[in-house]
DNA sequence: GCTTTCATCTTAATTGATTAAGTTATATGA
DNA sequence: TCATATAACTTAATCAATTAAGATGAAAGC
């Protein structure tokens, strides 16, 4: 048994490799009995349709997008804001027929897949530099959700404006502020909990969402002292507990904390609890992102709704568009109990 | 600008198609000089080497090989032994200068990505039936681990035979046994935990473990009352702590614990520890797999050990070696405290 | 000086598909 | 009846590479 190509199975069936070619992809080019006699023959033989690699060398498209995220497979999947994107991703290209390839920032050789998918999604700003390198001198549609390439189609929401709107709804002139942020782009990654000793002009949303905080605070004539700012690796609930633990013990306390997650709020909000500290009498919180916990938690947590599923989707539709201009999507600030 | 093709920086540089080629994949077929002028002007061009999807049509291979997770990434990525096997493969597979794509069992559009790949390494049992069938005829190479598919080659360890010893290492003719397996590959996953009503003749890890327990309790002229026999969907701590809530609540209580995971087995001793059922005194515990935290916990667990890095690996030699014939690989009978 | 060897580069067939353009044969219209 | 339109297939160029076989010229051997 020879190996099966569409020049062998035209072969056999006597008829030309268009025919066979067209069965498969354009019904409307031959007639409805020869098709039924090939699609059979075919399956009979175990022939199970043009080769996609040969496909997608001719056509240029091999229906496959890759999505690239940021941080680990595990943070990812595990992390309620991230699959909720996943999911929009996921249906959106099922309803375009097209395949998700998943991969993680971490393990970045583009190169090697690159050749075979016709594009990146790529959610958030990646650690790893190598790889902002190759994605911004890739050939391929490159999109990017949560952060800003050169030249390249992005969506995102107003990052600054919304922290700066939660925070706004919070401060009052005598508080104390605390900020839980998340690690900025260029942040070393070596230390679990991290005090940044700077930030420079990258766009990842750790940086414009400070940007927000801090505008609100200078609104407020309030100063942020560097102990009261801190950076997490992850946005988790390890990383909130212990960050939480650490500024709830500085002198003054905090009367305010400003969260750049809902993960890490909570967590916050969990530990101060813990500790007896009243909310939202002693401490007010803040949170980002939106998540279907918040809503549950007693007291449930002010924050700034995104709609995670729906960006997922705008993500697939700005990409297959072709337009190449950022695209900002709504957002709500949603109080609670917590502020 | 032009696309950058083998042919058109051929042509910019005055020199064959061939000689191109030569200077990125056979050095030895041309001169130091010319290969060095190539490259160099290949670099400025912003040629980054030949197209992979032509050169694996032409080649018949990508150098890509999927790694398919029988779950959900999830829970690979979060449990232990999925992670040492992951990186086994992956610094075999970077030995070889091959590239890893990971694939969740679950997401099984195995055609989308079958023909840019070189083959299949395939770990666990997936639960997606659709999935077995596609792997079974399949063209491409395809390497089962931890469990078995018609006429493939696998890896794996005598499950049976190391379920009988570590069980027979345990029992007393007086003992009453709970069995904490895994799911079977026929079971349906809608219930959290299920009590399997039967079981196939199918060669999932979960079959032969339980093969080898109750052969080593006939032998102790033991018997297995089906409220002692549970399947969790997922090696856990949740699933595993729930299950040994059940079971350590029946009448009589169990004496022994036979465990399919280390994982559940840890989360079975939290439990009966924190009843203050006594370990070994009370309760013996017997693991599977191998892991770190075993050796750290208190009382120590005894268990079968694997070693899943080199069980990675192996899976890659033998991906590679083109040998289809069955691979057992050595394990280790590991007695600790809690036996 | 003449053949042989070898290194270096080129030619052209091939991989498995798509698709515009071309070829029949049949049906339609005047 | 004859030109014309349409439906149903086929031909052959093309996608971006690899590679066996061929060509060329220089060095080596006798």
């Amino acid at each position: 048994m020879s190996k099966l190509t569409l020049k062998s199975v035209a072969k056999t069936l006597g008829v030309s490799t268009a025919t066979i070619s067209n069965a498969f992809n354009r019904p409307d080019q031959l007639s409805v009995g020869l098709r039924e006699k090939i699609l059979s023959a075919c399956a009979e033989l175990g022939y199970f349709g043009p080769n996609k690699a040969a496909q997608s060398l001719r056509t240029g498209s091999s229906g496959i997008v890759a999505v690239i995220l940021s941080d680990s497979l595990e943070y990812m999947v595990s992390d309620p804001v991230a699959s909720q994107f996943l999911q929009g991703v996921t249906r959106e290209l099922e309803r375009h027929k097209l395949h998700l390839l998943l991969f993680s920032g971490s393990s970045a050789n583009l190169e090697a897949i690159s050749d075979f998918v016709d594009g990146f999604i790529c959610y958030g700003a990646p650690r790893n530099l190598g790889l902002i390198e190759q994605l911004t001198r890739s050939p391929k549609r490159v999109l990017t959700v949560d952060f800003d390439l050169p030249g390249r189609p992005s969506v995102n929401i107003d990052n600054e404006q919304a922290a700066y709107q939660s925070a706004l709804a919070v401060l009052k002139p005598t508080d104390t502020v605390a900020i839980l942020g998340l690690r900025l782009i260029d942040a070393p990654n070596s230390r679990p909990v991290l005090q940044a000793p700077m930030w420079d002009n990258q766009s990842s949303i750790a940086h414009r969402r400070l940007d927000g905080y801090l505008r609100a605070m200078a609104e407020c004539r309030l100063t942020l002292r560097s102990q009261y700012l801190w950076h997490l690796p992850e946005s988790n609930q390890h990383y909130g507990q212990l960050a939480a633990k650490a500024v709830l013990a500085l002198e003054p306390r905090p009367t305010v904390l400003l969260c750049m997650s809902d993960l890490i709020a909570l967590s916050a909000m969990r530990e101060a609890l813990q500790q007896g500290i009243e909310i939202p009498n002693q401490l007010r919180v803040v949170g980002f992102d939106g998540i279907e916990e918040t809503l549950r938690y007693h007291p449930t947590l002010s924050t700034v709704w995104q709609f995670s599923d729906a960006k997922g989707q705008a993500a697939v539709r700005a990409f297959l568009s072709g337009d190449d201009s950022p695209q900002l999507l709504p957002y709500e600030l949603r109080l609670g109990e917590s502020s």
